[in-house]
DNA sequence: ATTGAGACCTGTCGGC
DNA sequence: TGCCGACAGGTCTCAA
């Protein structure tokens, strides 16, 4: 379930239980997720006071009076829950319940990843500042910095697929494939074409540019609307997994088509995406 | 430097 | 009912 949207959800549910609070004990039902605990883990992490909870793209990170940063990322199949002391005391924890925070306030926020493509991870400043993956990350989607031009800057000369472009987590931040074929869609513009094509020759935005910046930001600004009220309809999306349904836009007529491209599932109307 | 393919895991769903 | 393949909202690594 975590693009974006999903993982500001978590955030804004987490943060009152966490920002504040002490990790009493740390609980690791496993050695590993998508990569080992380090050996630090939890000694440096209990004892901790967290000081806040900030989202960057798709992950969530937990400040801690050590200067630490908890780095966790729910993968594909990753979920938060909290449980008061009582619900801790009679529940016995589930299957992929992998992570137990037990927190001063009695609480206990617990990471569940039947599939482990989920990280935890804590670094220090400089390894922080090092992290590959994080380090390399594009602008906020919703941030001012995410604008035409700079889109259009990320995107020059690149050969890629538009789709596979809004994929790649150094362009922009945060946007995964669902969200990626919705804002193709609103944009009107085909996940096939190539992403060099919102720029021209020397480098500035093209109207298309324009367009797919708005679509993002609005995908994605309803999408947390929505994730924070905890609206899950299964027609929430305009053509993701709606094969053979009709294209939503208005007067188009067109049927929503599957393809898979570096891997991923697209889902756009061959009508109204050029 | 890019880019696609495969790998990492488990669960679910549809078809036979 | 039961088995089997396809597929799933994400990244990482490796070879061309």
């Amino acid at each position: 379930m975590p693009e974006l949207p999903e993982v500001e959800a978590v955030r804004l549910a987490l943060d009152p239980v966490l920002t504040g609070a002490r990790i009493t004990r740390v609980e690791l039902r496993r050695a590993d997720l998508r990569t080992p605990f380090p050996a630090r883990f939890r000694p440096d992490l209990e004892g901790q006071v967290i000081t806040g909870l900030t989202r960057r793209a798709k992950y969530l990170l937990a400040t801690l009076g050590s200067g630490d940063t908890l780095v966790m990322h729910l993968g594909m199949s990753g979920s938060f829950r909290a449980e008061t002391a009582e619900e801790g005391d009679r529940r016995q924890p589930g299957p992929h319940d992998h992570v137990l925070l037990h927190l001063d306030s009695g609480a206990t926020v617990v990471f569940n990843d039947p599939r482990r493509f989920g990280v935890m991870d804590l670094l220090n400043p400089t390894a922080l500042a090092a992290h590959r993956a994080i380090a390399g990350l594009g602008p906020e989607p919703l941030s001012p910095a995410f604008d035409a031009a700079a889109l259009a800057r990320a995107c020059r000369g690149k050969r890629v697929a538009l789709k596979v472009a809004l994929l790649d987590q150094r362009i922009v931040a945060g946007v995964g494939n669902i969200y990626a074929c919705e804002a193709l869609h609103v944009a009107g513009l085909s996940p096939v074409r190539r992403a060099s094509t919102l720029a021209s020759a020397a480098g500035r935005p093209r109207e298309a540019a324009e367009r797919l910046v708005r679509a993002i930001k609005a995908v994605l600004t309803r999408a947390i609307i929505r994730s924070g009220r905890g609206d899950y309809r299964s027609d929430r999306f305009r053509v993701y997994d709606r094969e053979g349904r009709a294209c939503p836009r208005r007067g188009c007529g067109g049927v929503i088509r599957r393809r898979v491209q570096s891997g991923r599932s697209t889902f756009y109307c061959p009508r109204c995406q050029r």
